[in-house]
DNA sequence: ATTAGCACTCTAGAGAGTTGAGTGCTAAGT
DNA sequence: ACTTAGCACTCAACTCTCTAGAGTGCTAAT
């Protein structure tokens, strides 16, 4: 039914569609491709492919715009066709010596996270989103206390998801180096290595087993820590290209506040990147409509999975116009999604 | 020249032009206004008013908008005038319930700036800025070394700024509990209580002090400090509401990608809040052209100090259109400004 | 000083006409 | 069975013109 041409004139209408953000016509395609037939055969393929669903006519006698369904197919061959990898791995080489350059100096994970999301909306010129890694069992790596002033003290929790929380605590009364210290050997002792799952409850026990002269600044300190554990289960993202986002105006006609907003709470992101799996370590996108924010109903989202010591953690992900070049932020988003994979192995 | 009446007028085509954003005419002041005049009698004013540029007409037959310089002898009056001044006083009270009951929670700097800023925004319904605090002599509370795994250290550095800095570095060759204490020990004994300013020079010193064998681990934990210490001298601002600065899409025809970046930037906002000092505690307002952000010339800054033992360190700023709601914006300022006063000094 | 009255100006919107890009269909060509 | 020339038809976008009405500025009277 549908004939290699068919499909041919798919992608060019596609391609000229992103490149020019106007309805393609069938005497545009005869001039910028090189098919050899006339416009009018064009236009019958252009019926076919109407009737598929994979373009539709914005009015009667206007060119046509892909549909979702056009752009999916589209997408999906893309991702096999040998010939566009090679382009894909062209910039991949490219974008992956831009990215570590500046992430290679960056150790802290807000730090690093957030760059990333910022070197990602700029290579892409979208809006990026990067998940924070979400270990199924995270543990305690090391508990710290240092005094900061006479009666506050900073709480360092280090886990194994590379997370670094901090919090500062106001004592109920003041407490020696040496008491802080010795707090802070049992404590650790206690939490080191635990998984943070089943910790909270583990916590309040704790505090009885300290002499009743300091039980109340143990307290203290323990709904200080219970506080960071509960940071540490939250979701949370880094978000960057704001600004990418309105040069696609048009697109989100009138709605700019809502969709920051979208983008600010986060939480909706979030529930879609973890609705679509991933299979293999494939980058993936979602086109349109097959996501449910309505703020982003002309938008694609294209998302890749890093992992840390081989189990997948987070994604990253470029948020865009259904119109986005996908070429170039699908080499983004994998150049990204490997790197931060390699280091979190270091 | 400028009677009374007059005044009353200009006020009333501000607080009108405020309320609805469309051009004042006289029919529609002595509607809703009771100055007892005609609108003949108004228009003789406002002719007046126009003379002395308070108001301006965007066309031969409209109504009159206000100028920057009438914004300007209207806010002046209002921060002045006794019978406004409770009003803000009535919602201070009330934004201070809101503010503190979010941010007594929060200790961590970071966090308290960012909710802050959240805060104001949210309040305000436009855009809000906070500084974080820049005091002239910043000197080092306290230098912590805490191992997070075999050869990574991650630094911890508290300054009397109330800044809490974090910062990971990887080690040439791995480092054993009781080595890392003793380094701690001695670095925090050579940099505690001293001024930040010329720290780097001391610190390059201190690498020789050490036996050969550590010379390198101490030369990469340095180098991570002074990379903290460089940090600390950086400008940062806390910035939110973004979704606001659209509500008045008008306003800002077709800039809206630029004006996001001058806030992701930061760095020329922080130069206007620092090239107006205040004067005594009391707020101020930069109106339109008073500043000179291209993108920003429809808008006004209302600002106001915070200060860390009595002195002033660093800015709470509320950015909007000109014709915002002056009274209720100065006192989500002031009410911000005068809790993050009190709380820093706990 | 205030005001009624009126001429004048200008915007915003509606309606009509025109243009041109683009399609869909038909009938002929290969 | 596919392709194509040709042509009628549609529709958005633009221009022109007209009108209504909101609002002013000025003058002369109070």
């Amino acid at each position: 039914m549908i004939s290699d041409r068919n499909m041919a004139v798919l992608q060019a209408i596609i391609e000229d569609f992103i490149a020019t953000n106007e309805p393609v016509s069938s005497k545009a395609i005869v001039e910028k491709h090189h098919f050899g037939v006339s416009s009018a055969t064009i236009r019958n393929d252009m019926a076919l492919l109407e009737e598929e669903g994979y373009i539709a006519a914005p009015h009667t006698s206007s060119g046509r715009i892909p549909t979702d369904k056009g752009y999916r197919v589209f997408v999906d061959q893309l991702l096999q066709a040998e010939a566009v990898a090679a382009e894909i791995k062209k910039n991949l080489a490219e974008l992956n010596r831009i990215f570590s350059k500046t992430l290679d100096q960056l150790t802290d994970l807000d730090e690093r996270l957030q760059t990333s999301a910022q070197l990602l909306a700029k290579a892409t010129g979208e809006a990026a989103v990067v998940q924070y890694p979400n270990l199924k069992s995270v543990s305690v790596t090391a508990i710290e206390l240092v005094s900061i002033s006479e009666n506050r003290v900073l709480i360092l929790l280090v886990t194994d998801s590379e997370r670094i929380q901090q919090h500062v605590v106001l004592l109920k009364k003041n407490l020696s180096a040496t008491n802080l210290t010795s707090i802070k050997q049992k404590i650790s002792k206690e939490l080191s290595g635990k998984s943070v799952e089943n910790l909270v409850e583990k916590l309040s026990s704790l505090v009885k087993s300290f002499a009743p002269e300091f039980r109340d600044n143990v307290a203290v300190i323990v709904s200080g820590i219970a506080l960071l554990l509960d940071a540490n289960k939250q979701d949370k993202i880094a978000f960057a290209g704001a600004a990418n986002l309105l040069r696609n105006e048009e697109q989100f006609s009138g709605s700019l506040a809502n969709l920051l907003k979208t983008f600010d709470e986060q939480s909706e992101i979030w529930q879609v990147l973890n609705s679509w799996q991933l299979e293999e370590a494939k980058p993936k996108a979602i086109i349109g409509s097959e996501h449910s924010i309505f703020e982003l109903s002309n938008s694609s989202l294209l998302f890749s999975g890093y992992s840390s010591q081989g189990t997948e953690v987070a994604k990253v992900a470029v948020v865009g116009p259904t119109r986005m070049n996908y070429p170039r932020n699908f080499a983004a988003v994998l150049a990204l999604s490997k790197l931060l994979s390699k280091e979190s192995e270091g």
